[in-house]
DNA sequence: GGAGCGCTGTATCGTATGTTACGTATTTTG
DNA sequence: CAAAATACGTAACATACGATACAGCGCTCC
């Protein structure tokens, strides 16, 4: 039974031709706002003709554009009236593929914040902020994009980020510029590389200090690391899930930023000049 | 300090003739959907003639009515991007650093999902499982580690998957071997790069079918894409958040994994027999 | 490789909508 | 109580909006 509109075109979308489907994307993309506009508006913001935008109503069963649009007031109309019902797709009414793991991992991102204190957090954005060496980061198989996301945004905001990729001689190498004023950042989740453990010792050996992302069961680097956050990752796939660390990635990257916002708006500037 | 229209009204309610008190006050019985009527329905709903109602948008400081549904709608576009369980929950018990930005990732998300229907999920799972052709997936500057993420999975349970790096003028090469059995998975949001949408329309030129995750503002290779997924992506930070397409990202992949069990399972034990 | 079909945009048209002018009613004030 | 000012509705107007006809293009299928 479909009883509104997004499900209608979620239903249809399948079979709509090129530029209706865009229309399609694009009301979807700003639901239902779009569609209370002028046939015009809504045209020029998916970029094709008003006919296009007619024929899309038409497609879905409306006789005019006028009720098209009466219809998606009416929905609003009974969304603003039990605020409690806020769900624009009823509660998950497929038990579906999609929910259960959006649900874990919300959970998974309430449980890996429960255990882990501002304070926690904030000693490493300090520490990260205050630059007093260099700043590596490094994954492994499956996480290293993390470290990448991570260095990508690191590096705009202050000098001397480095992300180290490439085969394990390679970071090896590395390890001589690594002293006891520099941070190393290790995402390592199961199952847990033995390169990235050997290289964490040589590392820590050298008194860098090791900032590690890993899961709740903790990797073996944990026993080198002077911080550890430690996410929670089972959500039911063959995979696991890395969405937690993720956050705590961004979050951290949002504190760093914040810390350095004099100097680093500055360099943000001046970026932008360079483009 | 006045924010919004139905504050507005009851601000000045006292200073207004029977006529438009009665406009204003039908107005507010049922806020706000009466307002994006048509001035006849609005008018003869609230028993007075449409140049009552007009006046009375005039008093309130708009110059025509159109500007006046404008800012009504406005005000709901913002309801609509937070939703209720800001207003629901409690704001938050410890209201350290942490939390805003958690609290909106989760919004994101939840948000991000309410938009996206398991079918169009579904839809691009079968076309990544059914390798016809092969997976190209390449991203933005922040984004590029999120198709490396979704890359590294799918190269496991199935071949062909390649992620497209480096150079600009590398992955320009590799469109010769794109062609209409082929997908190109694409990663962009704001500021979306002209370099990928040059890109983009030589491999749609092509016939490469293309998946893009973007921003809810949909970046321009939406014109191109056959299947596009929004996510939300503002978080109280200078960044923009990435997290919401990420799970999206996760969650396709679960999706595919599921669909390729036989043919997966039997890849994943092959691997893990190199090891 | 050619014929047919379907999709899309341009240009035009009719109309519903917001706007304004004006006359009447109602209230206010001296 | 009278006169003026304000408020309100009717009716005519102009504009902008949605609707439609048509032609060009690309795609698919023989």
């Amino acid at each position: 039974m479909i009883s509104n509109i997004a499900e209608l075109i979620a239903d249809r979308i399948g079979a709509m031709p090129a530029g209706e489907r865009r229309a399609a994307q694009t009301l979807i993309a700003n639901y239902p706002m779009i569609g209370l506009k002028t046939v015009a508006e809504f045209s020029s913001a998916a970029g094709v003709s008003s006919p296009t935008i007619l024929r899309f109503v038409a497609r879905l069963g409306f006789q005019n554009y006028p009720e098209f649009q009466s219809g998606l007031q009416d929905e609003l109309a009974a969304q603003l009236q039990s605020p409690a019902i806020r769900t624009l797709n009823p509660p998950s009414p497929n038990g579906g593929t999609v929910s259960p793991m959006l649900e874990a991992t919300l959970d998974n991102m309430r449980e890996t914040f429960r255990h882990l204190s501002d304070r926690q957090l904030a000693d490493i954005a300090t520490r990260l902020a205050e630059r007093r060496g260099k700043t590596f980061l490094i994954g492994g198989r499956f996480t290293d994009p993390l470290a990448r996301y991570m260095a990508a945004h690191l590096a705009v905001i202050q000098p001397d980020v480095f992300h180290l990729a490439g085969q394990e001689s390679m970071w090896r190498d590395r390890l001589i510029d690594m002293g006891k004023r520099d941070v190393l950042v290790i995402f390592d989740i199961r199952r847990y590389q033995g390169s990235l453990l050997r290289f964490a010792e040589k590392a820590h050996q050298r008194g860098v200090q090791i900032v590690l992302f890993t899961d709740q069961w903790l990797s073996p680097i944990a026993r080198f690391a002077r911080h550890v956050i430690a996410g929670r990752t089972a959500v039911p796939s063959a995979w696991d899930s890395s969405a937690a660390l993720f956050v705590v990635a961004e979050t951290l990257i949002g504190a760093v930023t914040r810390q350095l916002e004099a100097d680093g708006a500055r360099r943000i500037r001046e970026m932008e000049g360079l483009r």
